[in-house]
DNA sequence: AAAAAATGTAAAACTTTGTCTCAACTCCCG
DNA sequence: CGGGAGTTGAGACAAAGTTTTACATTTTTT
């Protein structure tokens, strides 16, 4: 069976090296680093599946490693902390690591740990489907995804064209029908940030989108308003 | 306040009603629960948004009530677990809880892991229940759900539509005829939030559905008020 | 029968959403 | 390099949805 690979990053040798020698023993491949930048060179060199890190290391945090981790790469992170108050920190930064454990840490409640995020990544579907290829029908309307326009089931020929946000906008719904998405989600998937306070822009853009789309655009079909929620796309999606 | 819904199970006492407390004192609402059959009544009842499960009951075992959870519905679910062996199998078992604490637990910890998943968990679009797709019968209505709109069996083709909360409401009443809800029952699964003292929306917003509904709303057919307890739905529902 | 408590609902107050305008920006094209 | 068409987000204001307030009405209690 293929073994997964676990890079360990502690500045401890006495910790590092008796970790690895439990997680062989339990059947996992490692790599061991002192420091984020071996760390990094690890990363860029092996294919590894999971790294258990250190935060308090001399040198660069292991929070930036993360961080730097979490831009780069796919890679599940476990990160592992003292105890005291750094763990609020870590919830409050958000810094995208699957899971700690706080030290000093049980290797049993570790192996289990490392166990469940693997299994979680593994069963992770794989984002981004076909949908951004071939074409899509939804009520009356087909979606060309390739050349991103839309036709009407009632004027076949004459194609609709889409702004990039516009299309973005509207595979998100279809990636999610019948779902509640927020505001903040659909400016995620659009366009890569997240919302200010005032942020009217996806408002915009849902009026733009319904004006091409909707039949009556005061009594939208597809694209439902949830008052103090977000966007709801009411259709079922059939990919062809 | 928009507060989470947490519920707790645990067969003793002396660790369930602390640990609510602990949570509350931390902005949560709690419910609590000694068995999985309690748990499953209040699951259905309330708005919960994570369960604390404790694995080690008497009678059926957490585990089950677990594997309930993730089939009925999208919740959070939290495993509380003695050190020992126990987390081996519950990794292997793979029932999908969204993460587990082993007691004796530190506070600290736990409330970072169900901040942790929590935040995790509502930045995940979330399923719409198969209530909410399809339509649902009753009386003379009909409720379609995609469109969130009504049809009077007498006048096809004429929809009446439903606001948000409109529709959330009615959607409520319509998952539990016959049982009496509570004012704040219905204000959390309709809007989140927990009743202030002179809370009069539900009232409002009962008062604003009645119109859309009842023939004669002085004497309603469908929303039977409960005096000093809530509302009944008292009409038989069919999904189609 | 009077007092107290709870409910119904219209209207005011407030919040959120729809969309228009406009300026900034991008992308072509010559 | 500059001009023009198309796209995008901010601001503004109107419109729609929701909650609060206030008071009349109903139900229960004493």
């Amino acid at each position: 069976m293929l073994n997964q690979h676990i890079l360990i990053v502690d500045d401890h040798k006495n910790i590092r090296e008796p970790l690895a020698d439990f997680l062989k023993k339990h059947g996992f491949r490692t790599s061991l680093a002192a420091d984020g930048q071996e760390a990094r060179v690890l990363l860029d060199r092996e294919n590894i599946d999971l790294v258990l890190l250190d935060i308090l290391m001399p040198g660069e945090s292991g929070l930036d490693v993360c961080r730097n981790i979490r831009e780069t790469s796919g890679t599940a992170v476990i990160l592992l902390t003292a105890v005291s108050d750094e763990m609020d920190k870590i919830v409050g930064l958000e810094m995208g690591a699957d899971d700690y454990v706080t030290k000093p840490f049980n290797p049993r409640e570790l192996l289990a740990r490392v166990k469940g995020v693997l299994r979680r990544v593994n069963a992770l579907p794989k984002e981004y489907s076909k949908l951004d290829a071939g074409s899509i029908v939804f009520g009356s309307w087909t979606l060309n995804a390739n050349a991103q326009t839309l036709t009407h089931a009632d004027r076949p020929g004459e194609d609709v064209p889409l702004s990039s946000i516009e299309f973005r906008l509207l595979t998100t719904f279809l990636r999610h029908p019948h779902i509640l998405l927020s505001r903040d989600q659909l400016l995620d998937h659009v366009s890569n940030r997240s919302a200010s306070v005032f942020d009217r822009s996806i408002d915009n853009q849902v009026s733009r989108l319904r004006r091409k789309v909707e039949r009556d655009v005061k009594n939208p079909e597809y694209i439902k308003t949830v008052w103090g929620g977000g966007y709801l796309f009411s259709c079922d999606v059939v990919k062809t």
